[in-house]
RNA sequence: GCACCCUUAGUUUAGUGGUAGAACGUCGCAUUCACAUUGCGAAGAUCGUAGGUUCGAUCCCUACAGGGUGCACCA
């Protein structure tokens, strides 16, 4: 039994911290070590499994972590409940680029670079730093009263996990599925890295659009009384690289032109036009110039009409020593210079404003510059499908069902996947260059112990390591250890942002298939985003954000908990503090309605519902079991649908309003009747109890702390108890 | 540009083919009896606009307006 005093108002600062420690102590948080249950003799024989959304080591707690963990903390109570081997797997990632930003950021106030250390020491340092704050947001996942098997916990870079990363590259490379090439790339000159399509930001930016004529070559195809064509540009320093002009096929404009050459303006290079069906007739003049080294479109029409690529911009964002007179310049000064002497020569016919995206880098937000070099590719091809077949069979189910369609899309046009970046913080490739051949290598997790090329040479390692996402993908099976696979893959369940469906979700399900040869897990809940109450984005940067801590330190977990899932009914969340004052009011009622009961039915016993029902004198105490169990099939009803909130307002009318409200009321009544006296304290016991179970998933510590006071219950959890 | 979603009391929202339910806020009354972090009660919504289907629409259809998201990026 417990010593909690009653007589005051719940405490939830000190009752968290408390029960958090019994909770860890007990060990229950690891499926391995639960009780068997009163009504289910022998062993827990079902699992249950929920993945985390690994949080980023650099991540601190937000309210879309508080979203995320509570609703799958809620269904990981739940099934311990009920009686399955229920475990939460949590682990930390690496987050390659985010990680490394962050630690370039704190160097650069020491005024070095990474450079300057070198990339051994640098990874040094960010181990350091990962040692440091790493486990921050692991603290404050377990404030909020998450559940997760921290015993299991993993960090992608652990070494069992670094090495199912590399055997899965080396995998997919004896497939065929990963190959090095050449192209032109989203690359962060900040960063000095390539990015994947998802990895980039779009902003709105307002620039020009300038419309350049192209002269033709030869005079003798000057028909249509033009002796040139125009094109139309955001950015004309590009136009230094440019190797084409190309033109929709079906734009009768040009027909006669396709095939001829034109004149580079400025350069006098010649370049010829060609027909693509991606040009857009109706935008601009109908003319694209194409540069295949710095877009990622002309570099797809450059290669199905053999157009040279050719670079003018480096990695760091400036134009190289093919760009003449403007290397070593900027851009953006480029552009201006550029824009300047083709009006001078005569060249610019029209500049007009025009408002276009600008692709920026997720993490440090530069603007992306594209440009050619070497990276790694996987194939997606074959892997899309079965990640697409998955979710059409039904085998995994993606939930509200209108994301379905966000998923579909995706991998039915995907591209293949750019995985490797020049970053120095994370799983550096598995591929083994000879110093001598340049472009010879093989690929094995070992370092080979001489080359197989030159058969002289101490083979060298590929500098790139692989995007995040690739080891995240990983997760489901590599975030547990041989046995555990045997033991608990595939698992049931995950729930996370829109954002990281295709980024992650639909990884996982391909990698879960490529290398399990099942299915991760059968349930993605998407859940809404939480904005700010005026509809707006949560931004650490804008200022909006709002940082749970705030709220659990002031009004505890339990309220916040309510709080997040009172107002997750699917759509995206204009978050009302409001919410939270009624956690914290209805944690108080809980708490009072138990004191009550605790003072006026000790000890009243524990019945089951059917004997329940035969101690039933009163027309109230009829009403009130009846009701119990009408709420504890509505209650695993809409738990078992992802139904948090409806849930949680059921529960929450029920308690208030009929349990407290009503019945307790009447209870007065009925105990000061010796003849309704005895039944009325066991209805009281038993409905205080099944409610404080019902509740537990939502709001665990007030339920706990009150159940570890008003039963002798033999060191037991209200955790662990039949549900 | 394409696709999807949203628009309900002061605020945040639930909901249904037959004249809307909650939370917070507001107002009134109560209160030594679990709880003032309370109880009871009240006020407060012609359910974005305009059409249509229907005996009847907030809920179905169409258009429009406003807000959001995803995809594609348009050079």
């Amino acid at each position: 039994m417990g010593n909690a005093d009653f007589s005051k108002p719940y405490d939830p600062k000190n009752t968290e911290s408390k029960i958090y420690k019994m909770w860890l102590d007990s060990g229950y948080f690891n499926p391995d070590n639960l009780p068997a249950q009163a009504g289910l003799p022998g062993k827990r024989k079902k699992n249950y499994v929920v993945y985390m959304p690994l949080p980023n080591v650099t991540g601190t707690l937000h309210m879309g972590h508080a979203l995320d963990n509570t609703g799958s903390d809620i269904l990981t109570r739940y099934h311990r409940m009920k009686g399955l081997r229920v475990l939460w797997l949590p682990g930390t990632d690496h987050a390659g680029i985010a990680t490394q930003y962050k630690v370039e950021k704190e160097l650069k106030k020491e005024g070095v670079s990474r450079f300057d250390l070198g990339r051994e020491k640098f990874v040094e340092r960010v181990w350091k730093w990962k040692e440091e704050y790493g486990g921050i947001i692991i603290e404050q996942l377990k404030k909020l009263g998450a559940s997760a098997d921290w015993s299991r916990s993993r960090f992608t870079l652990d070494e069992a996990y670094a090495k199912d990363v590399l055997s899965a590259f080396v995998h997919y490379f004896e497939q065929g599925l990963i190959y090095r090439g050449f192209r032109t790339v989203n690359w962060c000159p900040r960063c000095g890295t390539s990015l994947s399509e998802l990895e980039l930001d779009h902003k709105e930016e307002k620039g020009s659009l300038w419309y350049i004529q192209y002269p033709l070559a030869d005079t003798q195809y000057n028909i249509q009384n033009t002796q040139y064509i125009v094109v139309a540009t955001t950015r004309p320093e590009t136009m230094l690289g440019d190797t084409g002009v190309a033109v929709n096929p079906k734009d009768k404009r040009y027909t006669a032109l396709v095939g001829k050459k034109v004149k580079l303006p400025l350069t006098g290079r010649e370049i010829p036009i060609v027909a693509d069906v991606k040009i857009d007739l109706n935008f601009g003049t109908g003319a694209l110039k194409v540069t295949p080294a710095h877009d990622v479109l002309d570099f797809e029409i450059g290669q199905r009409h053999n157009l040279e690529t050719l670079s003018v911009i480096n990695e760091r964002g400036k134009m190289n020593e093919r760009a003449g007179e403007y290397a070593g310049m900027k851009t953006d000064g480029a552009r201006t210079l550029i824009v300047q002497k083709l009006k001078d020569l005569g060249f610019l016919e029209k500049e007009e404003p025009y408002l276009h995206n600008v692709s920026t880098c997720e993490r440090c937000g530069h603007t992306i510059e594209p440009i050619p070099s070497t990276q790694w590719f996987l194939k997606m091809e074959t892997l899309a499908k079965s990640a697409l077949k998955a979710v059409k069979s039904g085998k995994v189910k993606i939930q509200p069902k209108n994301f379905q369609k966000v998923y579909f899309d995706w991998l039915a046009n995907i591209h293949d996947w750019t995985i490797s970046r020049q970053l120095w913080w994370g799983h550096q490739l598995p591929v083994w260059f000879c110093k001598n051949e340049k472009d010879k290598f093989t690929v094995s997790i070992k370092k080979p112990t001489a080359c197989f090329f030159c058969k002289s040479c101490p083979m060298e390692q590929a500098p790139d390591v692989l995007d995040t996402w690739f080891s995240s993908a990983l997760w489901p099976f590599a975030g547990l250890s041989e046995s555990d696979r045997k033991k608990y893959y595939p698992g049931n369940f995950v729930s996370n942002a829109r954002e990281i469906l295709n980024l992650w979700d639909a990884r996982m399900i391909f990698s879960g298939l490529e290398f399990m040869g099942k299915v991760p897990f059968k349930d993605v809940f998407v859940h809404g985003t939480i904005l700010t109450k005026d509809g707006k984005r949560m931004s650490k940067s804008l200022g909006t954000g709002i940082d749970p801590l705030n709220y659990i330190n002031q009004y505890g977990a339990d309220a916040t908990r309510f709080a997040v899932v009172w107002q997750a009914n699917g759509q995206d969340i204009r978050w009302d503090e409001a919410a939270v004052t009624a956690g914290r009011k209805f944690c108080n009622k809980i708490w009072n309605a138990a004191r009550f009961v605790i003072e006026n039915a000790p000890q009243a016993g524990a019945e089951k519902p059917r004997s329940l029902a035969r101690k039933a004198e009163t027309v109230a105490d009829t009403r009130i079991l009846r009701k119990l169990g009408k709420t504890k099939k509505q209650t695993e009803r809409y738990i078992e649908e992802f139904e948090f909130a409806k849930a949680l307002q059921n529960l929450y009318d029920f308690f208030w309003h009929d349990f407290c409200d009503v019945y307790l009321e009447m209870s007065k009544k009925q105990l000061a009747d010796k003849k309704t006296k005895e039944s009325t304290k066991v209805v009281l016991f038993a409905a205080l109890e099944a409610s404080l179970k019902m509740l537990h998933p939502f709001m665990p510590f007030v339920t706990e702390e009150i159940y570890q006071n008003f039963r002798d219950n033999g060191g037991k959890f209200l955790m662990t108890e039949e549900w």
